[in-house]
DNA sequence: CTGAAAGCGCTAACAC
DNA sequence: GTGTTAGCGCTTTCAG
């Protein structure tokens, strides 16, 4: 029980509660030898700092938090897993956060969340990442953050992002590489940056080997099943013209183009390549399974933690971009482009 | 900005801080006059309690914990966002705990988060409400408690659950009205004591109809996907017997099944009928839309936050059970009993 | 390099 | 009904 006290570890190393305390929080000029005898007695004692008392002297809470607005259960899960690991490790708890995103007060909340919960700093997933009055708030009253994704368009935000460029173009050159010339594309949300990379990557990536990128292939999509549903319908109407693939800006997106294939008696992927982006759950639920990108959604978040709390230990001020791997998973959804029926 | 302290509210209604504690704290003993004089100075100065200084000197920390064991990423967020809000709203603030229920050092591990986090009483999540270890560690050192799902075999743990029983019951009386007598189940994991409670409700409702219950359809799932894919294929291995309809104690697994179905080229619902439980959002990414229960989570978990906050005021001192009913969705992997082909 | 003293903002006994 | 007085366990000055 972490019962033991300053006190009681200060009289048992024989030392004032203050080196103790310099101990506990590693600030320099105390003798190695000083220290050891401290640390031994930490341990004897299995003692533990009170956080109130704490933050009530101090000026630090020793809480984060994690800002969201709920896109995906799964994402939001994975988050928060790496990001609570990082924390219990550094001895921060972590706070989470859900908020609506179209709240016009939502920077006054979180600047309210800021000062009631005395939130040392703060983890900002998408779509508040690319939310300007959410960052300039946070930047104006100087509370340290950092984003999952890019943040904005702004300088000075430190982020954790994945290579959403590269991956949406591997995955493009993965599909033309099957045969595949007409590639369906259904975009992501326009006001989330980190998806909005990926339509670029495609775009590239056909011209990369001298295929006109058309603007009847593209769909805008909002992220949701139902908007993937609603780009599939568009894209098969034309039965001519149909695209032989569509790659799909993330998998929820995906589910919602097979559905709209199984429904108008599409094979999968004899007659249609379908591609996601994410490797959430539902890849593996649908039938057939899924291609898609697989972002280190928890290893981001774990990264971002740790810049965060580098970051309130005073180290490194501004401006880290870290950049993280996203790999292809190939499965069922996709393969070769088969001669299509009724093609000319 | 929360600035204001205790001093400065008494000084501007002209009262001691005791006072204003008092009416803080809603404790008995001020003239209702006194008090509007307080309430009237807090509202102005916008004063909120130091929430450190609070757990310091008293004896509560306003910190309630709720312990998961991720079973899936959807109920844990519907969990979360329910708890959160009624947290929320009394001034309490809410951590979040994922931990292993393999790890057989788990009962200590939250007797160390209640002692070092200063926890105030804790929300369960199944399984770790049917964990007879975490359970009695908890009664023993009396430290609050809620389940969301009953809580195993004992008395006196209070707990909000849903009508596993009669939902399960009635989506199988449904399944028969529909003219099917082969119907397939897959049950729950063994140690979920909530979702064993569907096994039942299906068996009575089989007898209700005078049909009897062949144990060679009844599959032991562990609510994955996986081990509905594996109930499937054995439950379609024998041609001749094959039910017509298939009931899973949850989703995901009934998307295991709706998979194998797909690959054997089975028409869903004109050769089988598949049912879930839980109306996860994989329900409707999937083709055919699945019918399913949906369970009340979200409600769930704000009743027993309050429950559990109730507690710690100090009414009712246990043995308090709520049961919260589910709904039957009926989608499109549903549908009448067509003769079974190749049947005799 | 180390220590003594003074609070952080609040609650908990007791007074009155 | 209301106020006074001590701390809760720690970090911060500021002295040595």
């Amino acid at each position: 029980m972490s019962r033991a006290t300053i006190d009681d570890v200060a009289a048992l190393a024989g030392v004032s509660i203050k080196t103790v305390s310099r101990v506990v929080n590693e600030e320099p000029n105390v003798r190695p030898l000083t220290k050891e005898r401290v640390m031994k007695a930490i341990a004897h004692l299995n003692y533990r700092p009170n956080t109130s008392a704490r933050s009530l002297a101090g000026s630090r809470s020793y809480i984060v938090a994690l800002l969201y607005d709920n896109p995906s259960a799964n994402y939001v899960i994975n988050v928060q897993d790496g990001a609570i690991k990082t924390c219990r490790q550094a001895g921060y708890d972590l706070l989470i956060h859900p908020c609506d995103c179209r709240d016009p007060n939502l920077a006054n909340e979180i600047s309210t969340l800021i000062v009631q919960s005395r939130i040392d700093g703060l983890l900002l997933t998408p779509p508040l990442s690319d939310m300007e009055p959410v960052v300039q708030a946070l930047l104006a009253r100087g509370t340290p953050f950092v984003g999952i994704a890019p943040v904005g368009h702004l300088k000075g935000a430190p982020y954790v992002a994945t290579n959403d460029y590269e991956a949406a173009f591997e995955m493009t050159r993965y599909l033309i590489g099957l045969g595949h010339k007409d590639i369906g594309f259904i975009s992501g949300h326009p006001d989330h940056c980190s998806v909005v990379r990926r339509l670029a990557g495609y775009k590239e990536a056909l011209a990369s080997c001298g295929i006109q990128s058309r603007d009847s292939l593209v769909m805008q999509g909002y992220n949701s099943f139902a908007s993937g549903e609603a780009g599939a319908r568009e894209l098969f109407q034309h039965g001519n013209g149909r695209p032989t693939a569509v790659f799909a800006s993330n998998d929820d997106m995906a589910a919602g183009v097979i559905k709209v294939a199984h429904e108008m008696a599409l094979n999968i992927p004899g007659d249609l390549s379908v591609a996601g982006f994410d490797d959430t759950p539902v890849a593996l639920q649908i039938w057939p399974s899924l291609t898609t990108v697989r972002q280190p959604i928890k290893s981001m978040a774990e990264k971002a933690a740790q810049l965060l709390l580098e970051n309130l230990r005073g180290k490194s001020p501004a401006g880290r971009e870290i950049i993280m791997d996203s790999t292809l998973v190939i499965r069922d959804s996709t393969g070769p482009c088969a001669p299509q029926r009724g093609g000319n």
